[in-house]
DNA sequence: AGGACGATTAACT
DNA sequence: GTTAATCGTCCTC
């Protein structure tokens, strides 16, 4: 089952952690590869210094001022693609960053598009990494992750939040980097590094 | 029209 | 720990 759309129209920094354990399914090139969703960093569109859409809606941003639910794949550093799911109400910019994830289908195909990586847990520990692995390009920015027809899905939603969740501050970024807003599940080793100092803290609470 | 910089990665020392 | 690779996007003339 894909997710509802309706359950996506929350503010990023809501999703993130939710989101943990999801899995997103991609058939692109007819074959498929499917990522356990394991590090997500929250971009809250306007009031974030750091999110592409702070300055506005561009030709780029488009997608992440439009209705959730769904893909938008950016270019970056000249060579990489990394992607995001689209959360909050239509016309509000906000997007969860796919940081990491563990291949749980198609791996063999996963391989062959990351040649470099040495173990299975590298495959996608890393926003670009795990769009190469799901065959993410400019060709799948803007599709619908609710759709069960499209070809690239967000399924299986978590029934409630991740037991063990950890939040950090974002990776990568120079502005507003003190916002916790990076969630990961504890100890899975598919989880990238932490570069950037700062605190993480551990997260309980309430499921949903 | 020109230029700085990036929500990164891999290969170095 | 350091650095090259590499080009779309956006800001400033």
């Amino acid at each position: 089952m894909t997710v509802d759309r309706a359950w996506l129209a929350r503010p990023a920094l809501v999703m993130a952690p939710r989101l943990l354990n999801a899995v997103v399914v991609s058939d692109v090139g007819g074959v498929r590869v499917a990522a356990r969703l394991t590090e997500l960093e929250a971009y809250e569109g306007m009031d974030d210094p750091a999110s592409h859409a702070f300055r506005g809606r561009t030709p780029r941003t488009a997608v992440m001022f439009g209705p959730p639910g769904h893909l938008y794949c950016y270019f970056t550093y000249g060579m990489h693609w990394c992607a995001n799911i689209v959360c909050g109400a239509d016309g509000v910019a906000a997007a969860v960053l796919l940081r990491a994830g563990q291949i749980v289908e198609g791996i063999d195909v996963a391989r062959a598009r990351r040649p470099a990586a040495r173990r299975d847990v590298d495959l996608g520990r890393g926003p670009a990494r795990l769009a190469t692995c799901l065959g993410f390009g400019a060709e799948q920015n803007g599709l619908d992750l609710c759709d069960p027809a499209s070809p690239v899905r967000l399924e299986s939603r978590p029934a409630r939040r991740a037991p063990a969740v950890v939040a950090g501050p974002r990776v990568g970024i120079s502005a507003a980097t003190e916002r916790a807003w990076r969630f990961s599940l504890k100890d899975d080793p598919t989880v990238s590094t932490f570069k950037a100092g700062g605190r993480q803290r551990a997260l309980g609470g309430p499921a949903d």
